[in-house]
DNA sequence: ACGACCAATGTTATAATGTAACGCTCAAAT
DNA sequence: ATTTGAGCGTTACATTATAACATTGGTCGT
């Protein structure tokens, strides 16, 4: 999907549930969708300041901050990543698998049966999940070993 | 467990393994197991130098990355702390549950069915998951809203 | 015993990531 | 018209982690 248009899409998101894309939000997370994959916050600042030179890492931060609130953007916590969400009819996260070799990341999809039943563990530890924010670590299909046939 | 003992314990197993347990990561591992509680490289640093003040920081996380790589110890992405896995049978991670809000941290124990669809799931994007490396985000029974009665 | 080797550690310096705190502005609410 | 509060600018700093190179100390082959 085209930056622009999906810029667009999440204004009018934005409109319907009265949140603030403001330029400075937008732009973060047009960076993140053109570049679609995951990004240090520090390369979004790089990519800022080509536009703005004067942006301060704050900046950067706080406009995460909101994108990964609602759900448009995910914190990947394992390498310090930010990546935009893969959006289906709604925008949320989805459950990331890292891989420890090549720090790929792909975004997984999981039934709603196992989603309960995740529940339902971490439910008898006291915990109530929030809906997907979950990282697996592992090896992606690059990264393992081959089989000498 | 008398941190004592586990450690004579680790070093046992340590021995079988043909694994070094130096002085540096006993240490280490004492002051995680001492605490059992997730702590910050720097906070082990600052405990190391109360035994030897000339430590430095990466004294501390080759032992870190020694003792995760041996699965003694978890490190907690999301937070950056490190935490004494809990052993059954043999030492190995376990599944942590994150509170988003006061960052309290559990192990979680999951079925060996669910361990199998979760592999089956990641298998479909050709990843291959490490046992039980994940992390899952969500709210721990005294962070949850309440009910209103 | 001797030296070659290698893993572990010591040491210096710095990189990378993230935040506290304060003040300004501007649009919306009263 | 004032008040208020969210968003942002700015300075300074805190926290987490690593690169690079020197040194030590034990093990192995001869």
């Amino acid at each position: 999907m085209i930056t622009a248009n999906y810029i667009q899409r999440v204004n009018d998101y934005c409109h319907q549930q009265k949140l603030k894309l403001t330029p400075n939000r937008a732009a973060v997370l047009a960076i993140l969708h053109k570049q679609n994959a995951p990004l240090s916050a520090y390369d979004v600042l790089a990519e800022l300041q080509q536009q703005q030179p004067k942006t301060k890492p704050p900046t950067v931060y706080r406009a995460l901050e909101f994108l990964i609130q609602h759900h448009f953007i995910q914190h990947i916590e394992s390498t310090s990543r930010y990546l935009v969400s893969q959006q289906q009819e709604s925008f949320a996260p989805h459950p990331l698998l890292i891989c420890t070799d090549c720090k790929s990341v792909t975004q997984m999809n999981l039934s709603s049966e196992l989603k309960l039943e995740l529940d339902h563990f971490a439910g008898q530890q006291g915990f109530s999940l929030h809906p997907q924010s979950y990282e697996f670590q592992g090896l992606c299909a690059s990264c393992q070993p081959r089989q000498s046939a």
